[in-house]
DNA sequence: ATATATTTTTAGACTAGACTAAAAATATAT
DNA sequence: ATATATTTTTAGTCTAGTCTAAAAATATAT
């Protein structure tokens, strides 16, 4: 039996091994638990006594096969429940992750594959990323950060690094949605913001912003 | 905070206290939850000092107005996602209840109201259940268990005591579904089972039948 | 009314998951 | 290369919820 904290503890050393290194340190893994590095450690150990993830001591944490399935299991949750409440619930883009982060540990196999059928078997959360198949198969997207976008260039937005509220309200404040099609104008040498145009209406963005947006070149 | 067992302590104790005595036994507290008399008086006392419940040492425990407030909400959340089950993912009526059990403690009410609204404001559950509304508001309703029906009179079926797999399958086979009309044709005194005519065709039921079928007068 | 049986509570121990404080290993800087 | 800083692990403690075994209260039977 796996229990809804070794879930958590899986699911963040999926994402944190994705945006990075390949293993994961002890201390990355604490903050994003939000919890002490003692903790992570005896974490850390269960897990690989339970042959989910892979530690030599002071050497950092990676997931086995079998970690990984887990993951993209609860991940494949996770966006399915976040298209079921904006599509069906009416929920905005920047109210499902909380509520996700709790439906995504609701064990059923017959449950999620049926959402799956009455959701039409979609391809993508509300933020633009890939849902995981059955067989836990993500599409792998060629994504750039707004950031490393080049002036002169084409791209259409597909997802979000950061899902908080407060960035994804500054977005529609903005008019930047999924499928947005934005141009790069110039990138400022000095503090890196980035005069982008969308919709035909210029503006400017900080770098933080620009690092926080996914992009493909169309 | 309360705990998802604080939740599932409370939830049991307020369906203990319907059916039967008013105060609850740590006893069959104990028995409904899995447990033993030892943890069910632990949480007792837990939930006496949280103010969801009043209790005195050997006395057994009662609900207070917060606690049936907890228990009523969870009700109506369980009743609400069995609806979603079997009229949008195609479950039946036998198979909703154990997810409906991890469903139940999901915290959003924004969540919760939005699906009551997009099942369009269901009154009953797929076993014939009231749904508790927003305010915790449960209408009551008078029903017969079909063990204590009376000789010559229709009923309508509009519950169930047990909603097992077992005796929901059984009840498939034979055809009775929530709103069938069952007429009592003989009671046999010897073993109390009861002859009865459902869609013009005649059967007998046993007496352990009879006591989870509930039915109201037509 | 007293003995016996049942129910309930208490006392003490266990596990999961968290914490603090200190020790050990690794990394960085001069 | 050695001293210093950072990261990671260990050791020991805490809480929630469970358990067993024994004690205390209540209920039942003669």
């Amino acid at each position: 039996m796996i229990t809804l904290t070794e879930e958590n503890y899986i699911k963040a050393i999926f994402h944190l091994s994705l945006q990075g290194k390949e293993t994961v340190s002890t201390n990355d893994l604490a903050e994003a638990m939000n919890t002490k590095a003692s903790s992570a450690t005896d974490m850390i150990k269960k897990l690989s006594e339970k042959g989910y993830a892979n530690y030599k001591k002071y050497q950092g944490v990676i997931l086995t096969d079998s970690g990984k399935k887990v993951a993209l299991s609860i991940i494949r949750k996770h966006r399915l429940w976040e298209v079921f409440l904006v599509d069906k619930l009416g929920f905005t883009w920047d109210e499902v992750h909380e509520v996700a982060e709790q439906l995504e540990h609701i064990k059923s196999p017959k449950l999620i594959n049926q959402l799956d059928r009455f959701l039409d078997y979609p391809k993508h959360d509300p933020h633009g990323d890939p849902i995981p198949d059955i067989n836990g198969n993500m599409p792998i997207v060629e994504k750039t950060l707004l950031s490393q976008a080049q002036v002169g260039h084409i791209y259409s937005c597909i997802g979000v690094n950061d899902s908080s509220a407060e960035f994804l309200q500054y977005l529609d404040t903005n008019n930047i949605q999924l499928g947005s099609e934005i141009e790069i104008m110039y990138i400022e040498p000095f503090d890196k913001s980035i005069k982008i145009k969308v919709n035909n209406n210029e503006f400017t963005v900080s770098n933080s912003v620009a690092k926080n947006l996914y992009l493909k070149k169309n």
